[in-house]
RNA sequence: GCGGGUGUGGCGGAACUGGUAGACGCGCUAGACUUAGGAUCUGGUGAGCUCUGCUCGUGGAGGUUCAAGUCCUCUCACCCGCACCA
């Protein structure tokens, strides 16, 4: 063979041999230590893979390929999220059927994973838009659907009028649809439900079991948004029932002058006095018509109306005004709350708009201010508040408020989360349909479990239309249907279910992929779950990471499972962005795909670049120039040890200096193999690949200059080692020269290098010395110099002599194998 | 507005518990080899200066310390998340 390094050679070879051989086939029984390596599930998109996909993939698949040297059963699996709009609207577009142009896609991403050499085992490939999967997607349904999870309601809901669908919470970003960006109105409709919130505090509560990154464990906390307070009962002038509010400041009570409902609240009606009709039904009116964006911003003026209603205060029997106002959500709480304008910033600019009464009853240290300007939402002492007057808030008051409030029925402590009910209903076509047969007699009905899948028919119009009804819906001989209970005549469910719930369990499906029987098989998924380490982009935070731990927790509490977290590591890598600093973009033009890459410096390059470009989880531009130097770096790796092979006889006989020079790339040897295992753990990739260019360098260098510092063995042995820890990063140009080397075996099951400590100890160090903190001269002294030789070095040491000349010495800072400074007047 | 993060050469970035700032790579530059080179190899490369050496230097201003990129206080810029959640 050419002596050149020539990637493409090399990397065609290998990719045959590992397609022969089955390489990345992962055993499902075996005495070694199982390490589960798993990549966000990928929606295959029509553009490919860019250099920024593979910042996701190529890290996690070194991690296998470390794991696998470490002597770990490695599971690293890969399929598809492929159902969802994009296919759909791509496929409407095109007038292809998304089941066409998602195989194509699949295919393509295939072809760009086998090329950047992803160690998957293939034969575990899963595809959630293929019935033998969706159908155990429709079963997870039918787990939550029986232990009461899953349920309809009617109710306003986010409607996309461009998807023409309907959005989740989380699917509405600052009142826009997150997948098109058009602007998202309100519409009502009987919709599908999981009820997650039931689950909201264990899944804040276990975010502490778990290693992930801190920022989304905050983010899901914030998301979750558990608060604690109390709910209060307020009379109602000249009515027996009682308004309820939830409030998180029970203490500031006797400053509550007026309550606020929710326009949609539903006794807004009841209680408007007749001569404020007019205005209250106008006010509601518009409230209903406002485009979100108007009503989610926090900069407008508030509004509101006077229902011309009375509360009263359970804590004073005071009087107090209803309005209603549209900063008071239907949604949370109770949809009502009494306002304290003197210690609610909103309250008090509702309460300065509308000159409503603003009594202070939170004292600040200072002391009482009478007349406020802002609100005052810090600590303080009651004041104004009758009986609980000098007591501390809102600590010792919170609770007195709510016990005394308690006794007599008025008040008790409640636990709210800002969590909603996951909206699992699409009205399009491209989805695992939702298994329910709604009967004219027996009402909503599941399909058992040994009929599924419901399969979605084969249409050739999927247009989705704005009548909120699925395109399903107009298959008349799929609709109509018998009701599995009573075998009356019924019709099917023609939602589908978001896709967020295809891939809330797949990780379950990669251990046991092909079972006929159950979605997963337990004992399977006992060995290999939870994930070891799970990779992928920071954007899911709030979706798909908390979903997937919800399932995983009904799972277990269905005793499927015997674990309430699905992924045991969590990381996020950081975003390529373009050359430029712009984001990579079809309609920018910018993109960088593996394939130009790979095609003018080959895969390992790439692979070893993807690595080295920055830390792990930062964003960083891409730079063609920039996988020049891990081409090089590999280049020279190549050449390196094609001279080693090829060179004859035993070398020149060693002097002291060589000697020394050898000792020294021995103890680098050493010190790269901690260094790079140590990285490789932590998720350094950088800065692994730097230590092994180091090495390199020193290596290089003695080898052309100094070559009988070791035996042609001890060379040999060397560049062994090097060929061990670069296979994770460059499994081809690795493997050649693994062959070359004369190691039969595939080097993917050679073990991973382990160092000597003795070896890798300095033997030698460098100490500085500084005059008043300055650096002034560096003394090379043995490890375990003595301090007082070392001062007397450092003392008689040329440049710091002269700084210390005819100079007091008021101190000497002496830190071993470090530095000294002489502090001198 | 609230919460979180990041600021180090021309660029990406190193720097363990405070202890040699700028490892490694890109780029630039001088040279070697070459018909040629956007290939390869060797040297140089934070800024300034009175250049065997000195001074300054990690967004900015203070502080603690023998010693600060690292710790403390204040401040600026950019990025991300949440956005009237009572």
């Amino acid at each position: 063979m050419d002596r050149r390094y020539d990637p493409h050679a090399i990397e065609e070879k290998w990719q045959r041999i590992w397609k022969e051989r089955d390489a990345y086939r992962t055993p499902d029984e075996s005495d070694k230590p199982k390490f589960y390596a798993l990549d966000f599930f990928p929606y295959p998109s029509g553009d490919g893979l860019s250099v920024g996909h593979c910042r996701n993939y190529v890290p996690t698949d070194a991690v296998s390929r470390f794991k696998r040297m470490q002597g770990y059963n490695v599971l690293h699996p890969m399929g598809w999220d492929a159902f969802g709009l994009p296919a759909e609207n791509y496929a409407i577009k095109m007038g292809v059927h998304p089941r066409v142009t998602t195989e194509r896609n699949i295919a393509n991403y295939h072809r760009q994973m086998d090329m950047i050499a992803l160690s998957f085992d293939w034969s575990r490939e899963v595809t959630s838009c293929f019935p033998d999967y969706y159908r155990w997607t429709q079963w997870f349904f039918l787990l939550l659907y029986e232990r009461g999870l899953a349920y309809q309601a009617t109710g306003q809901q986010w409607w996309c009028p461009s998807c023409l669908t309907i959005l989740a919470n989380e699917q509405v970003e600052q009142g826009k649809c997150w997948r098109c960006g058009s602007d998202v109105t309100k519409k009502g409709l009987e919709q599908w439900y999981l009820r997650i919130t039931d689950y909201a505090q264990r899944l804040l509560d276990d975010l502490g079991t778990i290693d992930w990154p801190e920022q989304i464990k905050l983010m899901q906390t914030n998301w979750i948004g558990r608060s604690e307070g109390a709910e209060v009962d307020f009379g109602l002038q000249g009515r027996e029932d009682t308004l309820t509010v939830f409030t998180t400041r029970p203490d500031t009570l006797f400053g509550a002058t007026y309550m606020v409902l929710a326009p949609e609240h539903p006794l807004v009606d009841e209680l408007t006095a007749p001569e404020k009709r007019d205005a209250v039904l106008a006010y509601q009116d518009q409230a209903r018509r406002q485009s979100e964006i108007e009503r989610l911003s926090t900069e407008k003026e508030k509004t509101g109306v006077f229902t011309g209603a009375y509360a009263v205060n359970p804590v004073n029997d005071a009087p107090v005004p209803i309005w209603i106002s549209d900063y008071v959500l239907m949604g949370y709480g109770t949809g009502a709350i009494m306002a304290v304008p003197a210690h609610d910033e909103r309250d008090f600019q509702f309460a300065t708009l509308f000159e409503i009464p603003i009594v202070e009853v939170i004292a600040p240290k200072s002391g009482a201010q009478g007349t406020l300007t802002e609100a005052y939402t810090g600590d303080g002492v009651m004041v104004n508040s009758g009986r609980f007057d000098g007591m501390a808030a809102p600590g010792e008051a919170f609770e007195a408020v709510v016990e005394w409030l308690g006794e007599r029925g008025a008040a008790r402590k409640k636990v709210n989360f800002k969590l909603r009910d996951w909206l699992i209903s699409r009205q399009r076509y491209w989805g695992a349909p939702i298994p329910i047969v709604h009967c004219e007699k027996c009402g909503a009905v599941p399909v058992p479990k040994d009929q599924l899948p419901v399969l979605l028919p084969d249409l050739e119009d999927f247009h989705p239309t704005d009548d909120g009804r699925s395109p399903l819906a107009r298959v008349e001989d799929w609709v109509h249907t018998t009701c599995p209970s009573c075998d009356g005549p019924a019709h099917r469910e023609t939602d589908t279910m978001d896709t967020f719930a295809c891939s809330s369990w797949y990780h379950f499906r990669y251990a046991s992929p092909h079972d006929e029987t159950a979605p997963f098989d337990r004992d399977r998924v006992e060995y290999w779950l939870p994930v070891d380490l799970y990779v992928g982009g920071a954007e899911h935070a709030v979706m798909h990471l908390l979903y997937a731990r919800f399932f995983c927790k009904v799972a277990q509490d269905a005793g499927y499972v015997s674990f309430g977290e699905p992924y045991a590591r969590l990381r996020n890598q950081g975003m390529i962005q373009a050359e430029d600093g712009q984001k990579m973009s079809k309609s920018k033009g910018n993109v960088v795909t593996p394939d130009s890459v790979v095609e003018k410096y080959g895969a390992d390059a790439l692979r070893v670049y993807e690595l080295f470009i920055a830390p792990f989880e930062q964003s960083v531009a891409w730079s063609d120039r920039g996988v020049q130097g891990t081409y090089r770096f590999l280049g020279r790796f190549w050449n390196l040890v094609n001279e080693v092979v090829e060179a004859q006889g035993s070398g020149v006989a060693a002097g002291e200096a060589e000697a020394e020079k050898g000792r020294n790339v021995l103890r680098t040897l050493n010190k790269t193999i901690r260094k790079v295992t140590r990285d490789m753990d932590t998720f350094r990739f950088n800065t692994a690949v730097s230590a092994l260019m180091e090495l390199q360098n020193e290596v290089l260098d003695v080898w052309t200059g100094a070559r009988g510092a070791l035996t042609l063995a001890q060379w040999r042995e060397v560049v062994t080692v090097m060929t061990q820890l670069v296979a994770p990063m460059a499994p081809h140009v690795a493997s050649e020269v693994w062959v070359l080397l004369g190691h039969g075996e595939n080097v993917l099951d050679a073990p991973w290098p382990v160092w000597d400590e003795e070896l890798a100890a300095d033997e030698v160090v460098t100490v500085v010395v500084q005059v008043n903190g300055k650096l002034r001269d560096r003394l090379e002294v043995p490890v375990d110099a003595e301090k007082d030789d070392v001062l007397a070095m450092a003392r008689a040491a040329e440049n710091a002599a002269r700084f210390l000349e005819g100079k007091q010495v008021v101190k000497e800072v002496f830190v071993p194998g470090k530095l000294v400074n002489f502090v001198i007047r």
